[in-house]
DNA sequence: ACGCCGTCTTGATGCATATCAAGGGCAACG
DNA sequence: CGTTGCCCTTGATATGCATCAAGACGGCGT
């Protein structure tokens, strides 16, 4: 559980509240509401309209697209520090275009439009800074783009392992994914048999090593050849 | 061929300048430069680093990606009036991510990047329509990744041709379409075999009727219904 | 420890779309 | 007026991934 005193410092240190005056911080600070998800639930259904962007301060959270049929595309995992929903600030009639649901038992913080936008519109820097903001995700969406018509299965499994290598407190490479598979696959746009399969094809070639919910890199080199 | 006074009409127009105050107008006005491309000139590689955005003032250009084997996928087509490469202007170390090149004879308005910044960062309203404009276009990605993963590639075309309707002078429906179809199988990510399988398919199914590059609507309310 | 349930794997089959190959229309050009 | 080259179409075939259908594993409560 969060200490009253844990969750502001949580905010203060996104980089969106980085770098303001410790007033307009307080400002902003003050109507911002923690709100507890435990796993599982969905707290903003697509199509909803929008007053507050969120924070992810505890746990994991999944931002989704459903089709009419019910099929499910994971568009982004939310892990702790990162914010979503930013963009809706500044739209005409915001309305949340993707669902988010929380993974792990999680705590999100709500930041609410107004006090944000007003915030804005006096500092110039965090002005610039959410401009810096929302071009990183534009590029980010670029190359989830072209990962999805260029690439295949594999090439994206791979991609994705090796944006998550860090290194192991023994020096060994690792893939840390805390997330269940199936969320994992709809993430790269396969399903749960096409992951699997591909992790085991992996596996058999000597890449890598499934070690619960994270992937041993065997051999990192061959891996970022393919 | 555009007139010495027409090139600015068209930057005036475009949204992100048309709020703006005359003489702020006038000092990025003066660092624009008119570029012509002739069709199928390439003249923005993915990779060069990037001190401009562009406008495009007639003809249209296509922004795409290409994979390690020369596949290419169309991002988007980009008509005159529109703007391209903004989010760039944001970015630490900005390179271009795309390439762009003209479909037809064109005519684009190169924005250096730094006038345009220093106008930014004394114009708070123009910095809250960046963000807007920012926003909006994250919004059509979320949609592209929505109609790639959720979508198959017939109800992809459908709803392209939905976007493109207007009437015609004489009433009836047409969508109007001024690039070549491969070029546009490419911005629906298949191939123009595809393309034109499913053309004719919708075509014996008596919903459209190909017309050169137009397509004109023979049952719209059916063509929306799937 | 046992059985239950959800998640993950594995195999068999099917389908949408890519790929390969060949012909047809049309405009530019000699 | 034929030729050339380019797009577009059409058909035959290939393939990657989804789907369907069983198991296997693993956590959890009783």
């Amino acid at each position: 559980m969060l200490m009253r005193t844990g969750w502001p410092a949580v905010l203060r240190t996104h980089h969106l509240f980085l770098t303001l005056e410790p007033e307009q911080f307080e400002r902003v600070a003050r109507e911002v509401r923690l709100v507890r998800v435990p796993a599982g639930e969905c707290f903003v259904q697509a199509g909803e309209p929008a007053d507050a962007f969120f924070v992810v301060a505890e746990g994991s959270v999944k931002l989704s697209l459903f089709a009419a049929n019910g099929d499910e595309k994971v568009l982004d995992i939310i892990a702790p520090g990162q914010s979503f929903a930013e963009a809706l600030l500044f739209m005409q009639a915001p309305v949340f275009p993707v669902s988010a649901t929380a993974i792990a038992d999680s705590i999100v913080l709500r930041v609410p439009s107004v006090p944000f936008c007003a915030m804005l519109a006096e500092n110039r820097a965090a002005c610039f800074k959410m401009l810096a903001h929302l071009s990183a995700r534009l590029h980010v969406q670029v190359r989830e783009i072209e990962a999805l018509t260029l690439e295949n299965a594999r090439q994206r499994l791979i991609r994705f392992l090796l944006a998550r290598v860090g290194t192991d407190c023994k020096g060994t490479s690792i893939a840390h994914t805390g997330e269940p598979r199936n969320v994992l696959a709809s993430h790269l746009s396969m399903q749960p048999e096409t992951f699997s399969r591909l992790i085991k094809a992996l596996t058999d070639e000597g890449m890598i090593r499934p070690d619960g919910r994270d992937f041993v890199i065997e051999d990192l080199a061959r891996l970022q050849r393919a």
